[in-house]
DNA sequence: TGCAAATATGTCGTATCTGACATATGTTTA
DNA sequence: TAAACATATGTCAGATACGACATATTTGCA
């Protein structure tokens, strides 16, 4: 299995080794996965470079940090909808959160 | 009122005479309601071009017309998420997605 | 190494989102 | 006009995403 599989696999809530190993995703849901991992990146890059720890964002969110860790891990049980709305309290705008949308998915400015 | 606001506050959910009339949007609010309104429109775009009706794009989607026609209104109780998924699942690629994160917002080819 | 801070994982009660249905409101065509 | 089709709106029970808490694991520095 390819490592990159495996990611997205994981990330998806499944567990390796599980049956799910022998499961396909479709496109879809790869591309839904896919999505979800880039946000997540582009989440914990920009509370890193806010010198804030999961703790101190999740205050700001009016969350908990165990939340955030997930949302950073890309977990099963965040939405797109708090990956984005976490983003834009940040004050990443929405052309910089658009970029994880694209093939290359360069960096935010 | 302003024609634009008004859309926004109603997609919002807010009914316009009520007391949100007063009530202003943070800009990560107004952000997220424009995102959403703005992936509403694509997602019409996508289903009109392809000449489905609302019917038949949720049978493609394991959902149902009045579903779809909130997707396309933007109304609050659906997420971006949903509207994502349901754009992938029409094919529409995730960079053509990103498209509406940007300020022109330019149409899907 | 060992301790402390940071991050990750598991679980739970609750809030929000979901498909479905009924029904209202357009829109098109004979 | 009226009938047929398409879209919008209101509501609800079940599904799932939420914050919170406990606790495990990882990271970094003395």
């Amino acid at each position: 299995m390819k490592a990159a599989k495996r990611t997205k696999l994981e990330a998806s809530g499944w567990k390796v080794g599980s049956a799910a190993d022998f499961l396909e995703l479709s496109d879809e849901e790869a591309a839904y996965i896919e999505l979800k991992l880039k946000l997540a990146k582009r989440l914990k890059e920009a509370r890193t470079r806010r010198r804030l720890t999961q703790q101190q964002l999740a205050k700001r969110l009016d969350s908990s940090q165990s939340r955030v860790a997930k949302m950073e891990t890309g977990d099963r049980s965040v939405s797109l909808d708090l990956l984005i709305k976490s983003l834009l309290t940040l004050g990443v705008s929405s052309e910089d959160i658009g970029k994880a949308f694209t093939k290359s998915s360069s960096k935010a400015a």
